[in-house]
RNA sequence: GGCCUCAUCGUCUAGCCCGGUCCAGGACAUCGCCCUUUCACGGCGGUAACAUGGGUUCGAAUCCCAUUGAGGCUACCA
């Protein structure tokens, strides 16, 4: 029974809070909400948390925020497996009555020496099934007293699905024993628990991780015992590591928590994630999310793996960065830079239109420019320009002090009115003989944006200040 | 080991479904040049890939098969 007819789209974001939000799951989580935006559908968020000893609050507030930062936002209220025990018991005491499943009393030990001695026979490990023979009303009896598990009986035949990205998949299964679905009425498992809450929720499809591609016929046999409908999937390729490996939690910085506090912007990470397996009918790097939306297709998913590269990233982010106007970008760099700078509002906005485009992460900015708010110490060697001297040097800055000094009240300190004063002194004297000294001695620095812009942000007052400042180290280091 | 999936520049990918327009296009990275007082931005250019072997065909990156390689799963995790 597979969805035939024209239905409203369902899907949904299944996160288990077991730890932070990965960037494979973010992308999951973004192909969903972009597929469901693309047809109209529906996207639900769903905490799979159902790991009692795992599942932490923390992670699940996390996840939840770090979706919010992203602006993937959900239909309806959010789910939680753990609030729906009674419905899982519910199929579950159906399950058994109708002898697809059964009470289990193997201990973990006899299980693992049993797989072990499979193992060693060169056997494929399956359960061998025996606790599946025990009369159903001795089971139901020693359950009430003995620790127990519940197993799903699973049929022997091949079973095939539908996935969007990879065409229809066939696995044989014989080859499954029968799976743990529960450690009790209270305790579902995740294969099951899954197979109960998608048909509830009515999800019509199933968008996720390639890593779920082998546990999809185990549901699928539990849809067919239980008459529900087989939901389409897409099992979205892998991030991997550099190493080609899963990217997983152990990768620390893969946290979307992580890349948030390093100062990636959301819209930066949506583009750059929802390039990591998919691509845009024309072919171009930046795409807009409302872009991403109207061009969706699994048609243009990717079906291999593929390797996370930071330095992409890197690159759109501070593509977006130095696309972001200076004042909407003074109210991201809020969490990254010292409060007082945020006082001097129209100060920050000018250091930031010069310096925006020398940003990768937002969390840059903070060592970038602070010379602009005060003057560092310096070596005065720094002062002179290469094949000049201090002599030089000197004269050219008390010149230019003069002239700066001299620049008539009736014009404005306007940016063109230090341009045009301060370019003729560097015309007649050698720009980098009069450029390098000034903005050395402006920003204390052996790398800034030019001392013009320096110049015109900092003020007359100030900047002449700091030229005074620079005279005397000359003086101080004959 | 078994099962499943995948396979184009170092990386992300376009092209593959509907073979010829592909001695394979773009982007990141890298290298060189230009712009330039420094750093950055920007501009221009270069290096760099159809895993291998068989078919099918007049013709294959594109279709088929095999091999190899990679990944995933094989939990009383999800």
């Amino acid at each position: 029974m597979a969805y035939t007819f024209r239905m409203p789209i369902k899907v949904r974001f299944a996160p288990s809070p077991t730890g932070y939000l990965s960037l494979g799951n973010a992308r999951t989580a973004l192909f969903n909400w972009l597929f469901a935006r693309h047809e109209g559908g529906e996207f639900l968020l769903r905490i799979e948390d159902t790991d009692k000893e795992r599942s932490k609050k923390e992670y699940e507030e996390s996840i939840i925020e770090e979706l919010r930062w992203l602006g993937i936002t959900w239909d309806g209220d959010l789910e939680r497996q753990s609030e729906r025990l009674p419905v899982y018991e519910r199929y579950l005491k159906r399950l058994l009555g109708e002898n697809r499943a059964y009470f289990c009393f193997c201990t973990p030990e006899e299980l693992e020496a049993e797989r072990q001695a499979q193992l060693s026979q060169g056997l494929q490990p399956k359960y061998s099934g025996k606790c599946g023979t025990i009369p159903r009303d001795v089971a139901e009896k020693r359950a009430k007293l003995e620790k127990h598990v519940i197993r799903f009986r699973m049929p022997s035949h091949e079973i095939s699905f539908t996935d969007l990205i990879r065409g229809r998949v066939t696995f044989d299964l014989d080859l499954i024993g029968d799976i743990i679905i529960a450690k009790g009425f209270q305790e579902p498992l995740y294969n099951f628990a899954v197979v109960v809450d998608d048909e509830e929720m009515s999800i019509t499809h199933v968008i996720r991780g390639e890593d779920h591609l082998s546990n999809t016929p185990r549901q699928v046999a539990m849809q067919e015992a239980l008459g529900f409908r087989v939901p389409v999937y897409a099992h979205l390729p892998l991030i991997l590591g550099f190493d080609r490996k899963k990217l997983s939690k152990r990768y620390l910085d893969a946290s979307l928590k992580d890349f948030r506090a390093q100062g990636y912007l959301p819209e930066a990470l949506l583009n750059f994630m929802a390039l990591l397996g998919w691509h845009p009918t024309v072919d171009k790097e930046v795409v807009s999310i409302s872009e991403m939306v109207s061009d969706f297709s699994f048609k243009k998913v990717q079906r291999g793996g593929a390797v996370f590269n930071p330095e992409k990233l890197e690159w759109l982010n501070a593509y977006y960065i130095k696309n972001l106007p200076a004042d909407i970008l003074a109210e991201r760099m809020a969490d990254f830079i010292p409060s007082a700078w945020l006082q001097e509002k129209e100060k920050l906005k000018k250091v930031l239109a010069v310096e925006k485009e020398r940003l990768k992460h937002l969390s840059d900015f903070e060592q970038l420019a602070s010379f602009f708010f005060t003057l560092p110490e310096y070596d005065p060697a720094f002062l002179i320009w290469r094949g000049s001297s201090k002599m030089i040097a000197a004269d050219n800055l008390s010149f230019l002090a003069n002239v700066v000094r001299g620049i008539p009240n009736h014009e404005l300190w306007s940016k063109e009115a230090v341009e045009k004063y301060v370019m003729s002194v560097a015309e007649k004297r050698g720009r980098g003989e009069v450029l390098w000294p000034l903005r050395v001695a402006l920003s204390g620095r052996e790398a800034s944006p030019g001392p013009i812009e320096i110049l015109y942000i900092l003020g007359k007052e100030e900047s002449l200040a700091r030229v005074e400042t620079a005279l005397k180290k000359l003086g101080s280091a004959r």
